[in-house]
DNA sequence: TAACGACCTAGCCAAATGGCTAGGTAACGG
DNA sequence: CCGTTACCTAGCCATTTGGCTAGGTCGTTA
């Protein structure tokens, strides 16, 4: 036991010459090739993978099992499915570490993706080059990174008790109807459901964002990518 | 002449060297990372400058004058100021083709954009990277490039004579507040204006999107990059 | 089986909104 | 000087909305 003082880093736990091993998950080829560039001007980090749908993650790190995982939360039209993808991941590779890189700030993605077990927010925008490999490292580090303005967010969601619900199906249903400018009749109508339902979707809605106002509920579902 | 069976790239037509000169405008650094990475793969292109601002912009066409810029419009807090460069551009250098390069999609600003003399407009999410290539030579050509889902916009907009109006600066403010879920009242108090202030610009925004309701409006703007 | 979540419906009332007309000032450029 | 644009204010009224209570079905899961 003495012999090892400070096992926390065992020798031998990183073999000469051993790389991280990346897998990015991006729909856009451009962000791709510019994380895979400024990644690997550092030989520590090696891509090994790059996925483009929630299925091809998957596949990616079940082949891979990389040491690390930059994911874009939003590689189809729902992002609840990067959450899930993000549980999935951390459940069943627990030595695979997480890093979200967004598009946009969205407390209740940002909240949802670190309690599922993200390592790592960053916001695409305000990441320096740099900052993307020293964030690597430390994530590797175990510590927990978040980009510019991600850590005001976090700070405020832990003030409230409110944990974050996300919208049903329906409920998103509801609200791209509203955010085409729709009356509550008029998507009763093109929905085939009472006003009633409407309205109740939206009071749920209202409710789970914090909102009050039908442009409040918009704005907010739009910047979390839901719709 | 057997050394040089390809010469669809007639000896000449390029002078020895010769690479079309690119400037890029992007915030974003994996953005212009990855499109000098995807860009450099073709020896034809050259990208001689970056510009994160808008004022950069200006300085690196005004120092280097390239035969192509790509820009992402929404280089600050106002993709308005985008248009305008982009105008300023091209009223200056008529032999520098504008490309510009999207993370949304909007009838507002794409119309605009091409009104104001820009040469092509892809989205970011869409664009595959063969095709940004391409898409630099057709533009070099003399056409115009418009990606996927950007002709229909484009064609939309055809067919309705309604010329796009831009919404002021105080109009852009109200609407900041209305996606804030404040009421006419709450906003009116905020901007120490009176509530008919508040009526009579989010009706005129209403006029200009082509809105009916404030949660579209909300919707509108945000996907013109206005918020 | 019971509990749960997602979904659906009804009705009430105060408040907010949409759409309209009809004015005003100040600044700028032709 | 005139026209244009951005900006500001008032009032009217029908419609929409927010916020609430109080029910229901269906399928899954414990």
């Amino acid at each position: 036991m003495d012999r090892e003082p400070r096992s926390d880093v065992p020798l031998g736990r990183r073999m000469p010459n051993a790389s991280t091993r990346i897998v990015i998950a991006d729909r856009n080829v451009i962000t791709r090739v510019g994380l895979r560039s400024i990644l690997e001007r550092n030989p520590g980090f090696a891509v090994i993978a790059e996925a483009t749908s929630y299925d091809a993650v998957i596949d990616a790190v079940d082949e891979h099992g990389p040491d690390v995982l930059i994911i874009d939360l939003d590689l189809g039209d729902d992002t609840t499915r990067g959450l899930k993808v993000v549980e999935e991941v951390t459940d069943r590779y627990p030595t695979t570490k997480v890093l979200v890189l967004a598009n946009t700030l969205s407390e209740m993605i940002v909240v949802e993706a670190l309690r599922r077990g993200a390592n790592g927010y960053l916001c695409k925008d305000d990441v320096k080059a740099d900052e993307l490999g020293k964030g690597i490292k430390a994530i590797q580090d175990g510590e927990t990174v978040l980009g510019k303005g991600v850590g005001n967010l976090v700070a405020h969601s832990l003030g409230s008790t409110r944990q974050t619900e996300h919208l049903t199906d329906r409920e998103i249903d509801v609200i791209k109807q509203v955010a085409k400018g729709l009356s509550t009749k008029q998507i009763a109508v093109a929905m085939f459901i009472s006003e009633s339902t409407i309205k109740f979707h939206l009071q749920n809605a209202s409710r789970k964002l914090g909102a009050h106002r039908r442009a409040e509920i918009v704005h907010r579902a739009a910047a979390a990518g839901l719709l």
